[in-house]
DNA sequence: AAGTGGTCTAGACCACGCG
DNA sequence: GCGTGGTCTAGACCACTTG
């Protein structure tokens, strides 16, 4: 019935170009090998740089690639895994070395955040800013929202912002009771603040973890982290950690 | 101390569309509702089409817009919230309406599947594909994994394949004791055959579940999920579910 | 057939890291 | 200063959906 044409096959051709490169990649660089600039690579497969970079930027969100302005492009290693499981981290802040306290200020939530604290939107909150390291290695930035209504022993006219008023509002945080927690994830592209910290571009990829703590009958804390999708694999382990490598 | 430039500010042209049109999406337009075309678009604004995409390529990558080639491109609505807590589904199949199997295959997992199976390359399993459905749109596909040896009572002479094949492979695992589970997330893009039936482009970027089932001191079997990441919020709750609209 | 988003080109200039 | 990746332009054609 009409051709018999196998395939028909208008395959884009970045998406032949990747994999191209991505079999190169497998075969014939190690990680952390410098690739060849992208003007170089474009005229060697006999494309436009655009569309070679369309190639890139797919191996890039895959985790293949590491790219970085006014470097090059190079083999990036394996994704690192990081335990985001509820057993790991009842409080945050409880037996922590991997969140650092950066920052505190006290401000009204975003609409969305004060939705899920379940407060009214001109209400104040404490807002601590953390950063995840992993081998020296900022992998997420959070902002946790805790409503003044939550920690109560702490005064307010402390006023000194900073790290120190951080650890205070987590350690205040510890003494409630934690009854449960609700957990999401979602793709996202990195706030320019987020960015920086994370060392990457605005915009870039991240996963978005949304955590609501409960305790009391009610939400005592929300926290929004940002973890760098290129580098990161999200573990919910019950058990050991499970590698996923090609 | 040199100039006193406020901001310096190169801000990229894309990047500062990105906020006028999400702006705009807020306040002047209504979920569903069609956008005006990109090229009519990039003329308003006074920009390539181009610039243009690369600002609708992050707000579709945020779940703020759905495009459609021939058709045009909408607001989309807040993204569906999937339950993948553990509790839900202790045995893939275990009272599931949620996810329908499409067919089963006998074949030989990839190496990083038979990694996490802790089997021999070359080991033949059973690969039942099934397809996730939520308010009639499909949500995510999967690949489950599951080796000859962990369902023994299987007969593989039993050649039908297809989905009578698939249910099978699914009682059969029913049957096991299942001691527990790990699960992972990351990003990944379409492969395209996910892509076909998730109706996406082949390189789409998607959210991967990878879960493996221990029983009997082993790994019995992985389940390679895929799930739209434009349009899906992977949830893990102990309890409700969170809202993240804006 | 007309209109949409998707792909591709061949250029240009800019911001950044490094020597 | 030089080389890198990042941004941007102004076109062209293709694949798809719909009337």
């Amino acid at each position: 019935m009409g051709t018999t044409q196998l395939e028909a096959a208008p395959e884009p051709k970045y998406w032949h170009l990747k994999t191209v490169i991505s079999e190169a990649l497998d075969s014939e660089f190690a990680v952390g090998e410098i690739l060849p600039n992208e003007r170089e690579l474009a005229a060697r497969f006999g494309v436009a740089r655009a569309t070679l970079r369309q190639a890139l930027d797919q191996l890039e969100l895959e985790g293949r690639l590491q790219r970085r302005r006014g470097v090059g492009t190079t083999v990036a290693p394996p994704r690192v895994g990081v335990d985001v499981s509820t057993t790991q981290h009842a409080w945050p802040g409880a037996g922590e070395d991997t969140w650092q306290s950066v920052d505190c200020a006290a401000d009204t939530a975003p609409p969305a955040v004060a939705r899920l604290l379940d407060i009214q939107l001109g209400e104040r909150v404490h807002i601590v800013r953390r950063l995840r390291v992993t081998d020296g290695r900022p992998v997420a930035a959070e902002l946790l929202y805790v409503p003044a209504s939550s920690v109560p022993g702490l005064v307010d006219a402390d006023a000194t912002d900073g790290p120190t008023r951080a650890r205070a509002v987590l350690r205040a945080l510890r003494q409630l009771d934690l009854d449960g927690q609700d957990r999401a994830v979602e793709l996202g592209s990195a706030r320019a603040d987020d960015a920086r910290e994370l060392d990457r571009l605005p915009g870039s990829p991240v996963l978005v973890v949304t955590t609501r703590y409960l305790s009391g009958g009610g939400t005592a804390a929300v926290s929004v982290a940002t973890y760098r999708a290129d580098t990161c694999r999200l573990t919910f382990g019950d058990s050991g950690d499970l590698a996923m490598a090609s």
